[in-house]
DNA sequence: CTTGGCACTCTCGGTCCGAGAGTGCTGAAA
DNA sequence: TTTCAGCACTCTCGGACCGAGAGTGCCAAG
């Protein structure tokens, strides 16, 4: 494309993206290209509606990004906006205040991410393939009944109640825990599941098998802790401003088989996703785009950030944000966890 | 006040939580009161305004009923709606899909709320000032740093990262481990508290040290779990059509320090409790009424189970299965808990 | 105390209209 | 060939207006 089309497709979209007012030709004129005439970004302008990344509400008023025109622009035209010191300031300190447990760890960061970018956020917790197991425990809660506490890296805690086959005693289980531990700890799941393989018959082989499932079902994410917030801040967009808008992005973000599927689509893929508008599998979120990257605090364990808005969205303001919280929390993790 | 009078007031309160439409002489005349005439009625709903129960949002309209009008509803007129087996039934079964920890629990909790009383829900996880150990652990992270984990009655998991002043290896962390575990196990807070006062120095004291802090705060409730969910539950009601209304009750619910003050409201005071439209200290709940009550295994342990919805709610229904799930709530946890 | 009758009030939806914004086109200038 | 001033045209938006409809309060008679 021409590079005064695409100048003009930037500033369109810079326009649009702060007033959320359909823009003109007279506004660009005035604001963005004041030796050009009106009439000339007229011209430029009906191309641009041509070639489809412009589109017009009605016959007389400005133009407006289509999806293709936002897909361009993020594609071409957009340079990282820098974050003022006082966001950065805000990140770190979050970050740094945020509790050690990935639990709550994950919330805070939804909730900060949600706070500087202004619109709604989702997290979910970092997992790899390779989980590693750091500590395990065996309570008794019934002559039959043990209750199983997994710790795997990133001091995310897992439990699960485990109906045995034999009766044991508190006394048994803590002997049974100090071996396990020595054989697992440190391990990861292939090694587990090598050590349930050859373990004998009786309780260990059963309690070897349950911290297997528990760590497949960490490992395959169908457990996996996800988050949202700051949907107070889709409010202020005049695009929700009648609620039907808003009851379909909520039925996304409050039915976490939904989010989840949303997180997958970046896994394996680059390492940052913009979705916008129509390019969404889902129908609710149509009008929204989905900005998503990973984070973790190392290779082998990662979790999605996402940032959900409208798709006139601040787009190089919120991709640089998002990962800078991405960063700061990636760098907080590594601290807690990396250990 | 007059039979007839309350009658009628039922009647307007009825016909307006179905319709959200004003509601006039003739539909109740012709609806619930077919041998009276429209004008005796008409004098009633007169009085009823006088007394300020009633109110009209202009001069030709029906009457709406006030929040004093609600107030008087539910102290005298409400009787309990029973519940249908499908409803009942569906409680029983989510109740006994819950996961088995406290966190997936009172997730599950509020989700089976949301659904069954088509409002947004809130829930606070289980917690009393006798809260009681039922086993500990303490994991070396690093040389000087342990991750001290609590299973507290409930199946509440609690970790915390304790920086330590002197180094300790696993081992001597583990032969901790026991010793705290049968000093501690099944023992109050106030126990541990004892327990402290009389530990030599070093690294016991540090730990229990630790330990009551972290029942300190799960006693006090600051750290306490609150989920919400539901929102999208709202924005059926035409109240919640145009967002701003919204905005605010999200602002209530998104932001955990309002929530707890807001479930913190029935703390002591009776197992039931209707907070009507302006009897909210929160100005942002204007229009909004929370049902809230208790729940929880045992007297000891108690959350609380709340309902927000416009205050033109069906409050018979609305009581009656927050009850239930209460009840299915209770139950369960008693259930997995208890032990 | 109840009730039919009646005048009155207010909202709601529809229509109409003018102002304003923005467009596309055209023909001339560069 | 590109740029641009001029102009007619289109469409929305907000306000004014209006009639239908719903509901009321009051009053006088039963």
């Amino acid at each position: 494309m021409e590079n005064r089309k695409q100048s003009i497709l930037r500033a369109v979209v810079k326009e649009f993206t702060t007033s959320a007012v359909p823009v003109g030709s007279q506004a660009l004129q005035s604001r963005y290209f004041v030796n050009l005439s009106s009439a000339t970004i007229r011209s430029e302008l009906a191309d641009l509606t041509d070639l489809g990344y412009l589109t017009q509400p009605h016959t007389s008023a400005g133009r407006v990004p289509t999806d293709s025109g936002y897909r361009y622009f993020v594609d071409f035209l957009m340079d990282l906006e820098p974050i003022p010191d006082r966001v950065k300031g805000f990140i770190d300190d979050e970050m740094r205040a945020a509790p050690a447990d990935v639990q709550g760890m994950v919330e805070r960061v939804a909730m900060t991410l949600a706070s500087v970018t202004q619109n709604a956020s989702v997290a979910s917790a970092p997992q790899g393939s390779l989980a590693r197991i750091k500590h395990l425990d065996l309570v008794s809660l019934e002559p039959k009944e043990v209750l199983l506490i997994l710790l795997l890296e990133g001091n995310l805690l897992r439990q699960q109640v485990v109906n045995t086959t034999e009766a044991a005693s508190q006394a048994q289980l803590t002997k049974l825990t100090a071996r396990l531990n020595s054989g697992l700890s440190g391990r990861s799941s292939d090694e587990a599941r090598r050590h349930y393989e050859q373990a004998p018959l009786g309780l260990e082989k059963e309690m070897l098998g349950r911290v297997i499932a528990v760590l497949d079902l960490y490992e395959k994410g169908s457990e996996s802790l996800v988050v949202h917030d700051g949907v107070r801040n889709l409010l202020r967009h005049p695009e929700f401003a009648e609620s039907s808008r808003l009851t379909q992005v909520l039925e996304v973000l409050e039915e976490t088989r939904y989010l989840t599927v949303l997180l997958r689509q970046l896994i394996g893929d680059s390492d940052l996703q913009i979705v916008i508008g129509s390019e969404n599998a889902s129908s609710q979120l149509q009008g929204c785009t989905v900005v998503l990257t990973t984070y973790g605090p190392s290779e082998r364990l990662k979790g999605v950030l996402g940032v959900i808005g409208p798709t006139r969205m601040a787009y190089s303001q919120t991709v640089a944000r998002l990962q800078a919280v991405a960063r700061g929390a990636s760098d907080r993790m590594a601290e807690l966890a990396g250990r």
